[in-house]
RNA sequence: GCCGGAGUGGCGGAAUGGCAGACGCGGCGGACUCAAAAUCCGUUGGCCGCAAGGCCGUGAAGGUUCGACUCCUUUCUCCGGCACCA
């Protein structure tokens, strides 16, 4: 190792040259491949994986410089860390791009994988690249066929058809999930349509109530909006399912409603029946108005799909003519139809309770139904039809009335008994529903895992057996981007033998949500080249779960949810043990540009390469970290570079023009009790600073803070010049050091040249975080502030831990102080030590 | 409508209940320069004042406290999520 000699080089920082240098060694030197040790503790750190597209921008950036810091903290700290990197190189944006160039979808990913791979080398970041994993890769996406036959086993995989949403621009189905106001999350413009396909599901609604439940176990290392969001969209109801008998419609099966508020149903005025409810066809039969009805049924299921649309519509209704048996009382109440009630949800039949239901009150108020009180509020106010809107929040209190055997009851009494009576007569049963659906991960594209079934004439749908596996894409499919999946018009793949009775079968041409591939990747990311399973278990139970997870609010329900479900199965198979696939997670904000999050469509990208060119890799790091706190968005400015190129310049030139001076002082230590004035200003100082920035990185993650204390320190570094005078080289060198030490997280590549500048052979990466020394940081003397009455109206500077009363006496004797006393008494002492003094005076 | 989150200088943002505005950007003044850039020094919340100093100030209004950006109540605005979910 050549020693640094200041006379060599140029006086100015030089990022490039910098960067370059030690992203060589940090290769040749391996220092970031790790392997599982259970003798060390370990911590897996994890920014979620991008889709390979376009540009690496400075949205992507801020995110692995986060995880980076984050990384290279608990390294310093001793911890064994995995810290890996791939690639989600499914999806349609690459069958799309391949269309448009006449190109395949894999050139094009395999291309852009190659420019963002460069990128991120650029930057720096501390990945162990041999765990590196692409989707689209065999390799990997047979585990996906293999977890799809163990679910299809376990009947965790089915098949049904159903209703779907359909984007017409992607030509593919889209999971609930991947519906955003009534259109394709892709394109936000174009609402999707409903279209009846045969599809493939993943059960995730028989975890429902463990994913639900097992958010408990998140609370505290998850934001607590991502668990609400989750609760929300799971969507947990519990109620009771009620059967109203048909009255004389021969053969028609009882409406059965699904309520959480049985206790209202002596309330209940009328049957709403969902506009696609399949006992329609049944009830309409024979009556003379069926001709009109039919009719309007066929308008009400055209009706808009888009949930803006739905929400706010007017509602809409019809009379069947038939009549409906309240079980409760006999009652005989009409059948209507209504456009507010949901096939999808529940029962697809709702009793309608117009006093204690808004959206019931208003169909009923629309058309004439009567409004019946069952429910008498508990401070015992009548209720008018007319001003019930403003208290059905409040009706859960109260005393159930005129409800036979029922009145005089409250609600929460209410609703056990009459669900366990309704269970006992046989005509309902306690019941949990959930807005949560399976979910349905066929698409019919190319660019994705074909799900491993054959059918066949004599056998009907076969899975394809583990030892056949991949099923492997065809190289060379027609892409027309329009109808059925491309693999469908591709002979060669559909065309195939029935494993079971080895005639002619038709493979499954539709491929999986690519959500899919990213549901168990990090699992993957343990044992990335497993060729016999999807990972070895003893090596996933060292590194799971992942320690802190970091990436996006949009994947707050997709990506985290399918997750969950996955970590569940996969314990459920035997794989693992633990239920939970990630124990802390952090969604960092994005990069705004003109307020607007940077996209390719947009033309709002600020690319990477282009700053790390412009500025150097540390400096486009250190900006991200500084300019805002990592979870809050951030909109890109880039004057604010500025500061940070300056910031670096400066720490660069004060160690470059003290190395030379220091290298004598690289092994002796100094007494702490001998050191100067200036020695102890520049030690407290240092100290103080390490102190709290071990904190910020620990346990707050303020890096932008952390920063400004580095910043505050070199401002106190150079304020104490000239060091020459006055501060022996063995001091100067532990404050460099520490400064050093405290910036390489974030501006490692800087962080390592100064290293080496001050005189070390050994790279940081062998090197512990250190440790912050409390006498050195500790004051000698305080400044006090004395507050009158609260305000505060003099500064003391005493010695550390002096005393109450002579803290006192001190304010007293200060002129301002006095000043303000203007002979008042004092009524009250508040002393906080070495802080503050604040007299009570009257 | 329901559930979250956030409101602090010209801007990004700091502040365990203890001096609001750290740190940075920008601005202003100055040094260096033929000049500019870079660099360096000083200054920079508002109002009054020659100054010392004083008053006001963290979306708004109350409250708790010796003391509130911070805790409580009410309220306004913005952002995000969910939404005829029975």
């Amino acid at each position: 190792m050549a020693e640094y000699n200041p006379q060599e080089t140029g006086s100015g920082y030089d990022p490039q040259a910098i960067e370059a240098k030690w992203q060589t060694r940090w290769e040749e030197e391996r220092v970031f491949e790790t392997e599982a040790d259970p003798s060390k503790r370990k911590y897996y750190v994890l920014e979620m994986l991008p889709y390979p597209s376009g540009t690496l921008h400075m949205g992507h950036m801020r995110n692995y410089a986060i995880g980076d810091v984050v990384a290279r903290v608990k390294r310093m700290r001793g911890f064994n860390v995995i810290h890996p990197m791939g690639w989600d190189a499914f999806g349609l944006p690459a069958e799309n791009a391949a269309i448009q160039n006449n190109t395949h979808p894999r050139t094009w990913t395999n291309s852009n994988i190659t420019e963002f791979k460069r990128v991120l080398r650029r930057f720096g970041f501390s990945y162990d690249w041999r765990r590196e994993i692409s989707t689209c890769e065999p390799e990997y996406y047979r585990w996906n066929q293999w977890f799809f036959l163990r679910m299809l086993e376990r009947g965790l995989a089915y098949r049904k058809k159903s209703r779907v949403n359909w984007c017409p621009k992607c030509c593919t189905v889209l999971a609930n999930e991947q519906v955003v106001n009534g259109c394709c999350w892709r394109h936000e413009d174009t609402p999707v349509e409903s279209r009846e396909i045969e599809q493939w599901f993943l059960r995730t609604t028989a975890y429902a109530d463990q994913l639900l439940d097992d958010l408990k176990l998140l609370e505290g290392g998850w934001p607590e909006r991502v668990i609400t969001m989750q609760r929300n969209w799971i969507g947990k109801s519990e109620g009771a399912r009620v059967k109203f008998a048909v009255a004389n419609v021969p053969g028609a099966d009882p409406i059965e409603i699904f309520t959480t508020r049985i206790d209202t149903i002596y309330g209940a005025t009328a049957v709403i029946l969902a506009p696609t409810h399949p006992i329609l066809a049944k009830l309409l039969e024979g009556l003379p108005n069926r001709g009109e009805a039919e009719g309007t049924l066929a308008e009400m299921r055209q009706a808009s799909v888009k949930a803006e649309d739905l929400a706010t519509a007017e509602k809409e209704g019809f009379f069947t003519g038939r009549f409906a048996a309240n079980p409760f009382s006999g009652e005989q109440i009409p059948i209507w139809v209504g456009n507010f009630v949901l096939m999808e949800y529940g029962t697809g039949a709702v009793m309608c309770v117009p006093a204690h239901d808004q959206r019931d009150f208003e169909f009923c108020r629309k058309y004439g139904l009567p409004i019946r009180v069952v429910v008498q509020p508990l401070d015992g106010a009548p209720l008018f039809a007319e001003i019930l809107t403003a208290a059905f929040d409040e009706h859960e209190q109260g005393t159930v009335v005129d409800s036979g055997p029922y009145s005089g009851l409250a609600p929460g009494v209410a609703i056990p008994k009459m669900t366990a009576d309704a269970e006992s007569r046989g005509f309902g049963n306690g019941e949990i529903v959930f807005r949560l659906k399976d979910w349905g991960i066929s698409r019919q594209r190319y660019w994705g895992t074909p799900i491993p079934v054959v059918y066949c004439a004599k056998d009907g749908m076969v899975p394809v057996p583990d030892a056949q596996l991949p099923v492997i894409l065809p190289p060379n499919p027609k892409l027309t981007g329009m109808g059925e999946s491309p693999l469908a018009a591709t002979p060669e793949f559909v065309n195939t033998t029935c494993p079971k009775c080895g005639g002619a079968a038709r493979r499954e041409t539709d491929t999986m949500d690519t959500f899919v591939d990213s549901s168990w990747y990090f699992y993957r990311y343990c044992d990335p080249h497993n060729g016999t399973a999807p990972y070895d278990s003893a090596k996933v139970s060292y590194w799971m779960p992942i320690d802190q997870y970091i990436g996006g609010i949009t994947h707050a329900i997709l990506h985290l949810l399918y997750s969950r479900f996955w970590c569940k199965v996969m314990r459920d198979l035997g794989l693992i043990r633990h239920s939970e696939p990630a124990a802390r997670l952090f969604t960092q904000g994005m990069v705004l540009k003109g307020g607007k999050a940077m996209s390719k469509s947009r033309g709002n990208v600020v690319g990477a390469e282009e700053m790390a060119e412009k500025y150097g890799a540390d400096t486009g790091r250190l900006y991200t970290l500084f300019a805002a706190p990592p979870e809050k968005d951030l909109e890109w400015s880039e004057k604010d570079i500025k500061g940070c190129v300056r910031f670096l310049n400066e720490v660069f030139r004060l160690v470059d023009r003290h190395a030379a001076r220091l290298q004598d002082a690289l092994r002796t230590g100094f007494e702490p009790a001998t050191a100067s004035g200036k020695e102890k200003i520049l030690l407290r100082k240092t100290h103080q600073t390490l102190r709290r920035v071990a904190a910020d990185f620990e346990t707050r993650w303020h890096f932008n803070s952390a920063i400004a204390l580095i910043m505050e320190l070199l401002n106190e570094i150079h304020a104490q010049e000239p060091l020459e005078q006055g501060v022996r080289p063995q001091v100067l060198r532990e404050v460099l050091e520490l400064v050093t030490l405290m910036l390489a997280p974030m501006v490692p590549h800087l962080a390592e040249e100064l290293w080496e500048m001050l005189g070390h052979a050994n790279g940081l990466w062998t090197v512990a975080w250190p440790a912050f020394d409390e006498t050195l940081a500790r004051d000698e003397e305080v400044e006090i502030v004395v507050q009158i009455n609260g305000r505060v109206r003099g500064h003391l500077r005493v010695a550390a831990g002096l005393g109450e009363e002579e803290v006192i006496s001190r304010a007293l004797a200060d002129p301002a102080v006095a000043a303000h006393m203007n002979g008042k008494r004092i009524v009250k002492r508040i002393v906080v030590p070495d802080k503050l003094v604040n007299l009570v005076v009257a």
